[in-house]
DNA sequence: CTGAAAGCGCTTACAG
DNA sequence: CTGAAAGCGCTTACAG
């Protein structure tokens, strides 16, 4: 690959002229231009991006940071990120941290190194170290799916999904009602869809089993033990079932069925996810689509509006969408 | 953020002592490198990868081409190849075609002028332009999923696994076997896999009505249309049909389910894919699982082989396992 | 063991 | 309209 210097030889020309060309900055006349496009046409010359960014401090590259990349949502983000930046020539540099927090934060710093314009952080947890360090940052940052003080952010509306699908069971005619949910660290779907939960179930005036409220982690097993758990020790069985995703969901309805109980005769079942699966279990999944596509675009369109030098929103809550199927 | 020039008047040495003390080379007396460190853990300094890359023309950065992020062949390969590239601290240039093939030919030439170390293209096709663009690269490139004359690549053994499906297909009493295939300019999953079938047909003497063989795209409605057209169209109905993906033999199934016929009792039903869905349809799919972490984690091996002036094999063609559940 | 100097490939005031 | 020069933040022979 030739650089500029070869180039500026090959054009009879200096680098200064050969620069101003390529960037369309400052006066080139017609005669000089011709010869640089030839000469970059015939060589294939194309700009080394880091001499670039070591002089304007712009790399075109956005930073996403991840907690797996093998689930539909994280994967639905990531394209729909992709899809904005793409269009605009900036590219994605990726980083999984594997449910690892401590890695959290060790990429925001291994992304500054490298120097990205921007991060973009589907975030897991709201610890204050991590909240602290993103505020530290001289770069613009947008947090996807958690709640940040000072940070923009894009979430779902977790808490008023989750008191509308509980809603939607009990107007179906349910008054006992279980929960499978996530460990509450997990701000968005941990805390905040069990307090929907609660609340929900509150203001309808229904108790609630202590039984009825379990735990799972984020996979189709861990649903499966906690309509276990659930199912076992309970003195009134639940006749409906929210879980907080749509694994769990799958996991609890594996359950049932082992045990011979019919969905949604016996037990109805809901959850939050929307995922492909959803629509093709026996029977289709009653769950809310939360648009990940969305999150990842608009988080990609807050980055890119910020580097313009505009205003950047401090939130952005997203819309979501029961879809009934089968399941309740 | 401090430069290396502030990092050595601070520690009253010079920037090549700095430089040195960084990276363990040359000579560095205790005594300065304490200093050194001292400045470095004070500021929390980190040298700009830019500047590096510029000298060194090292980016620890490699980029992957693929045709959707959208799948779960492709998050698993990726989540493959970070796996192994995280642990040597590279990290991954993320170059989205979103399955049009103009891109993946530009995306070549993007990521070499990022100057990323290598490539790995999980690659949907095979033409020369690509074959050639590839050979003359200067960086190291392993193309997943397609096989290439010159070019390192990791392949799933396609032909045998399809000969394989449709010998346990007929061991299961099927003599009227249909397919649905998709594009043979996708020499992996299109032509290979054809091929296989109506090889292993004509081995075992049994004819083929053309209304038998069918295709469709990468999805399931694809798969439910091309279901449709076969049992409409055909004089014989057959008794079993081999989908190449799983999507499409989901979409099959859903046809089938939809004017009643039953699986597997009427209709048998195979595929390839292993996706997690696979394993919760009704019923469960009887499906080939191709390992896609493997090829991600061998293909980033090759690439850092290379860069570490190993040899690199030229081809790596990977197991795979039928997994029999209760479509068939 | 250490530092001065050159150079990686660009861009950008500045002078003409 | 154009070019010489400086500088972005590093690394690496080289001389001492």
């Amino acid at each position: 690959m030739p650089t500029i210097k070869e180039i500026a030889e090959m054009a009879n020309v200096s680098r200064s002229t050969v620069s101003r060309a390529l960037n369309n900055s400052g006066y080139v006349s017609e005669d000089a231009r011709k010869r640089i496009e030839k000469v970059i046409k015939q060589t294939g010359y194309v700009p080394s991006e880091h001499a670039k960014a070591l002089r304007t401090k712009k790399t075109k590259v956005i930073g996403v940071i991840l907690p797996t990349i093998q689930t539909e949502t994280s994967s639905k983000v990531v394209a729909g990120i992709d899809q904005v930046l793409a269009n605009q020539g900036y590219q994605i540099l990726l980083a999984n941290t594997h449910l690892d927090r401590e890695k959290e934060m060790e990429y925001v710093d291994l992304l500054k190194v490298r120097q990205v314009d921007g991060i973009i952080l589907i975030a897991t947890n709201t610890e204050d170290s991590l909240a602290k360090k993103l505020e530290e940052l001289t770069i613009p940052v947008v947090v996807i799916g958690q709640e940040f003080e000072q940070i923009p952010s894009i979430v779902y509306d977790n808490y008023q999904a989750g008191r509308d699908v509980v809603s939607y069971l009990i107007s179906k005619g349910h008054r006992q009602i279980g929960f499978v949910g996530v460990d509450e660290k997990d701000q968005a779907v941990g805390y905040l869809r069990k307090q929907a939960y609660l609340d929900e179930m509150e203001t309808q005036q229904l108790s609630v089993e202590d039984t009825w409220i379990q735990r799972g982690v984020f996979d189709i097993d861990s649903g499966y033990d906690a309509a276990k758990r659930m199912i076992q020790h309970s003195n009134q069985r639940p006749t409906a079932i929210f879980a907080v995703t749509d694994r769990l969901a799958i996991g609890v309805m594996s359950y049932l069925k082992e045990v011979g109980l019919q969905v949604p005769k016996d037990v109805a079942i809901i959850s939050i996810g929307a995922s492909e699966i959803s629509q093709y279990t026996v029977p289709a999944l009653t769950t809310v689509d939360y648009h990940n596509e969305q999150a990842g675009i608009k988080a990609a369109e807050q980055i890119l509006a910020y580097l313009d030098a505009k205003k950047i929103s401090k939130k952005i809550t997203l819309d979501y969408r029961l879809i009934i199927r089968n399941s309740v």
